[in-house]
RNA sequence: GCACCCGUAGCUCAGUUGGAUAGAGCGUCUGACUACGGAUCAGAAGGCCAGGGGUUCGAAUCCUCUCGGGUGCACCA
């Protein structure tokens, strides 16, 4: 419910009535600390002191004196210079409960990338966060009412899946039964322990070098398509689904590379180097663009005529901003949430991807330079809009026990391994209740537990895995959002079995207990909003816990005789029903956080 | 060397655009009608918000310097 704005023009006009030239000061509106009177308050007579060179707390007592109370407040009262504003407990709950807070779809373009995992192994705990990031934010920017279109970069050019191809091959192994990308990851990890010999390597290196020359011809991509879909698995079994797969290679095929470099070229920071280091290569000056780099002249056209990964990224945010076209699609298959995934092709036809306003590239911050570049790239054709809504989601690496994750030190574990773990862990804490699903259920906890480790922590953040804190079933963890939702049902469930009836319900009996949990409801809107200006995911997994633990707090409440004073049964005269009207909202409001988060609201637990 | 990120309780983390007394979880200690579902709740202990200087009525938050940790600076991706 919106409550702040009609909050902050009432301020604001009481200021104006006071002295004209308070027109123009800012009022931030905050709940109150605990346990300080009121419910809302305002340091604004801070910085009308300042505007109107008069005491705080004289400005704080007029405007108490002078201010029209806005809807569902009752009172206002100046505590030191602050100024705090009590609501009425029925019209603010009934306010609240009834918002039925729906965000309008705007028809806003969003593209979120995420997940880009070379198409050479299997997805180990690094590019979990990664998903599970994107994934996020791709929920919430539906939930606010844009238009969402995940996309996920196939880099089937690159030697590292040129590599596990050859491997493959090359040691002839016979196919196992393990995964696809499982199974090449070992061979690829193989291959790398023969190319540590410079020997071997010299031997290898012309088969590699064949194995890329095709894959550049676009002839193995059969091959990449079924390490592709094995790696789409593991992200379907976290609850992430895609809309539309880009290959490395269409940028070339496709014609978006020579059309991108062609509107770098009308830039003068790009130019053909006919001497030097660079002779023959094109590349793009970026001291005045940007700082930090020993040599400022980067490469985008090798001498030989091949263009490094960098101007194909250029080319594909100039593509997702609509700047040019060139991609053809055809369906890649049905995902299991039942939306369908395309993919870029050669041979398929046009239609109407891209075309963003707005670009979130999820990326972890190792790449935050090349982001960068990405970024400067539309400001230097003449794009500044474009560059503005140009975004990098940058996160910090995944330690495994404070260690980098190393395949080739064998440092690392696959999301799959994880998830199996994860899985197990909560089925061992099942084992003792009795449940009509326990595997459905031991699933829903396990992956909630996991992807709530990878969203709990600001993004920055370098996050240390660990199998206690990761896997954690208790604390501020899924579990705990999980059981608060699923105890509200609960309680639901037995009111509507008692008959109790929305008729009835009478929110004159509410109070301020009702009142501390509606507050928190009220919150989601701005968080949600701040969540994805900031890119922050983080706000919504704390949010989620604030929220479930405000509903404990309510639940458990007692009366200073130790006696429970919130319940919805044995109470009388319609109290009851009010307070189930305010359990049901506790009810949606979490379901709704938690399928922001992907987090499943199970049936029982 | 240059550039970017991080530093808050023993540990892992929160802290809306600068606002009132810096909050959780884990761990430690003590409790809660034998339950509208105890995977919960109440309480105790634990802080020079890395350190110095500055701006401000007000700083964990902004500026600056220092220290500690991480990352980036290829005709790799």
């Amino acid at each position: 419910m919106e409550l702040r704005e009609p909050l902050r023009r009432a301020i604001l006009e009481a200021a104006v009535r006071i002295d004209p030239a308070a027109a123009n000061v800012e009022v931030i509106i905050q709940e109150t600390p605990e346990d300080l009177p009121g419910d809302y308050g305002t340091p604004v007579a801070f910085a009308l002191a300042r505007l109107l060179r008069r005491s705080p707390l004289e400005i704080a007592d007029q405007l108490a004196a002078t201010i029209q109370l806005p809807p569902r407040f009752v009172r206002v009262e100046a505590s030191k210079a602050y100024l705090n504003f009590f609501v009425d407990p029925a019209s603010f709950l009934i306010g609240v409960l009834y918002d039925p807070l729906k965000f309008e779809e705007t028809g806003h373009r969003v593209i979120v990338e995420h997940s880009s995992v070379n198409p050479n192994k299997e997805l180990h705990v690094g590019h979990l966060r990664n998903v599970v990031l994107g994934d996020t934010m791709a929920r919430l920017g539906r939930w606010l009412g844009y238009r969402i279109e995940v996309q996920n970069y196939i880099d089937d050019t690159g030697r590292q899946a040129a590599e596990a191809l050859f491997a493959a091959a090359h040691f002839g192994l016979p196919r196992d039964d393990s995964k696809y990308d499982h199974w090449l990851g070992e061979l690829y990890v193989y291959l790398h322990q023969e190319l540590a010999n410079p020997e071997r390597r010299s031997e290898l290196e012309p088969g590699i070098r064949a194995v890329m020359h095709q894959l550049e011809a676009g002839e193995r991509r059969s091959e990449i398509e079924q390490v592709v879909r094995a790696q789409l698995q593991t992200c379907a079994d976290l609850g992430a689904d895609y809309d539309l797969l880009v290959w490395e290679s269409d940028i070339v095929s496709g014609g978006l590379l020579r059309r991108s470099l062609e509107l770098l070229q009308a830039s003068p920071r790009c130019h053909f180097a006919a001497e030097g280091k660079y002779a023959g290569c094109l590349v793009l000056e970026t001291e005045q663009v940007l700082p930090g780099l020993e040599d400022p002249t980067l490469v985008l056209v090798r001498s030989d005529g091949t263009a490094t990964y960098i101007a194909k990224d250029i080319a594909l945010q100039f593509w997702k901003f609509g700047l040019l076209d060139g991609f053809r699609y055809q369906i890649f298959g049905e995902q299991p949430s039942g939306r369908p995934l395309y993919t870029t092709a050669p041979q398929g036809e046009p239609a109407g991807f891209g075309h963003a306003a707005e670009v979130i590239n999820v990326v972890d911050d190792r790449q935050s330079y090349p982001q960068a570049v990405v970024r400067a790239a539309l400001e230097l054709v003449g794009y500044p809009m474009e560059a503005a809504q140009s975004h990098h989601l940058a996160y910090g690496p995944v330690l495994l026990e404070g260690q980098t994750i190393s395949g080739r030190k064998g440092i690392t574990i696959s999301i799959d391994e994880v998830i199996e773990e994860a899985v197990r862990r909560a089925g061992e804490l099942l084992s003792s209740k009795r449940l009509a699903n326990p595997d459905h259920l031991a699933r829903q906890i396990g992956i909630g537990a996991l992807r709530f480790s990878m969203l709990r922590a600001e993004p920055a953040r370098r996050v240390d895995f660990r199998w206690d804190s990761a896997l954690s079933l208790q604390g501020d963890a899924a579990p705990y959002l999980q059981y608060a939702a699923v105890r509200a049902a609960a309680v639901i469930r037995r009111a509507e079995e008692a008959g109790l009836s929305i008729y009835n319900a009478e929110f004159l009996l509410l109070g301020e207990a009702e009142v501390t949990v509606a507050k928190v409801i009220n919150r989601l809107a701005d968080i949600a909003m701040a969540a994805w200006r900031e890119r922050a995911p983080h706000l919504l997994a704390q949010y989620a816990l604030d929220l479930a633990n405000s509903f404990n707090i309510y639940y458990n409440h007692r009366d200073p005789y130790g006696i429970p004073d919130t319940r919805v049964l044995a109470t009388v005269g319609g109290q009851g029903e009010a307070r189930l009207e305010l359990i049901k909202k506790v009810h949606t409001t979490l379901s709704e956080v938690l399928s922001l988060l992907g987090i499943e609201v199970p049936q029982e637990m």
